[in-house]
DNA sequence: GTCAATGCAAACTTTTTGCAACTCC
DNA sequence: GGAGTTGCAAAAAGTTTGCATTGAC
């Protein structure tokens, strides 16, 4: 699913927060790259470039804690390094990430439902589905056989 | 499976490394907590209980760090706080992580079996099922209704 | 005696927080 | 004008690293 930037400052109009430049910045950025994985630290450069003046990483990361609040995006652990944000509204996938070559495989939710499903009957636990990811090994690396 | 402090022993031993008080206390956490979800913060603490000296904390990331090359143990993220570490040897089992109070519920590999064996049919991808966990509600957070 | 292992302290990364200054509505 | 936002700086948590010293074999 698409969301446009202006969906994003729309949120933030319909709950009577504010609108700055550093904000619309984010927005793009978020709106922009809804389909890559950005790092806190890849939004922070990204909207700086966007808005042209320096913007600092706590806005950054109070302006996600925002929207992670308001349920537009997510934040997602992919491995060890920073954490990773996501729009919700993005088509739901999950995360097959290689720990050998790190690349990383989106698994449309879809295809997981009735696993899911099957959690939720046997542990009463409800899974969130872009939050974390499943660590493994690629095709690549595992036919290479060069792994770690 | 049971793994006792010994046996890691040996594999240090059998590596040709040296044996001090501060890696047999870790062994001996290791082994004792194969079933727990240990932090390293809690080995440190754990071991210096054990060995009845203090220990670097430093010397506690080298050891595990050692431990992981030997394929010993693995260290998981839950979320995030700090990493956890298991042991390789262990029963193999994922973890679904409570996104609100935090509690982790271990799902044994074999119920997932199936799952895992799609994921590796549709998209090459081999899971290694003790890496990484799932978020989501857990039942009580779920029915309770107090979500963040 | 040699080399691995430790302790210590300092650096590092990612993220959070307190507070004064600012600015959007 | 006032509440929401920002920047700055400092702190926090978790982890890593350099280096001299220690201690296992």
């Amino acid at each position: 699913m698409q969301v446009a930037a202006d969906d994003l400052i729309a949120v933030l109009r319909a709950k009577g927060l504010r609108l700055t430049a550093a904000r619309r910045a984010i927005c793009q950025v978020i709106a922009d790259g809804h389909d890559e994985h950005l790092t806190s630290a890849g939004v922070h450069d990204a909207a700086q470039k966007i808005a042209k003046q320096a913007i600092n990483p706590s806005t950054v990361y109070r302006t996600l804690e925002v929207f992670e609040q308001l349920g537009v995006v997510h934040h997602v652990h992919l491995g060890h390094g920073p954490g990773v944000i996501h729009l919700s509204e993005s088509e739901s996938h999950h995360h097959l990430t290689c720990d050998n070559c790190g690349s990383t495989i989106d698994v449309p939710a879809g295809a997981l439902g009735g696993f899911f499903e099957e959690l939720h009957a046997s542990y009463g636990f409800t899974v969130n589905p872009s939050h974390f990811a499943l660590g493994g090994y690629c095709r690549d690396c595992e036919h290479s056989g060069n792994l770690g």
